[in-house]
DNA sequence: GGGCTGACCTACT
DNA sequence: CAGTAGGCCAGCC
């Protein structure tokens, strides 16, 4: 799965390349479910560019409705100052698809992609 | 080239 | 659970 690894990008055009991958997995987000920084970035090709996945959404042009609220840090927490706008848009979002906040938190065990996987494997007979 | 800044992460106190 | 420290790496002075 992860390619290479060889580490930084040697050029930006490889950046940008990696880039497309971001959205590409962060489109593949499920309804209802999470995934962290590290996760896109892994499953993007590159485990440790988890603080480029924020850049990653920043380069995201407005036509391409990226799903981008489903995308948390590794604390199930949004990376957002409590009091901004971007905070309390993710928030929002993510509680109108049935996600749940506790204490300002998301349970990655029941909301996050693997948590999903998981169970789907415990729950359904093969 | 050097230094600083992040929509981050892990490990340790 | 909160705070800190070190690591990470592209982008912008």
């Amino acid at each position: 799965m992860d390619r290479a690894e060889k580490g930084p990008f040697t050029t930006t055009s490889d950046f940008d390349r990696w880039v497309q991958n971001v959205w590409q997995v962060v489109e593949g987000i499920p309804r209802g479910h999470v995934l962290t920084y590290g996760e896109v970035a892994r499953l993007a090709g590159m485990s440790r560019a988890a603080r480029r996945v924020g850049q990653a959404m920043r380069k995201a042009p407005r036509g391409r409705k990226l799903p981008w609220h489903r995308v948390v840090n590794a604390q199930g927490r949004i990376s957002f100052p409590a009091d901004s706008a971007g905070y309390q848009r993710q928030k929002r979002r993510l509680e109108e698809e049935g996600v749940v906040f506790v204490k300002g938190s998301i349970n990655l065990e029941q909301f996050g992609y693997q948590g999903a996987l998981d169970h789907l494997l415990w729950s359904e007979p093969l």
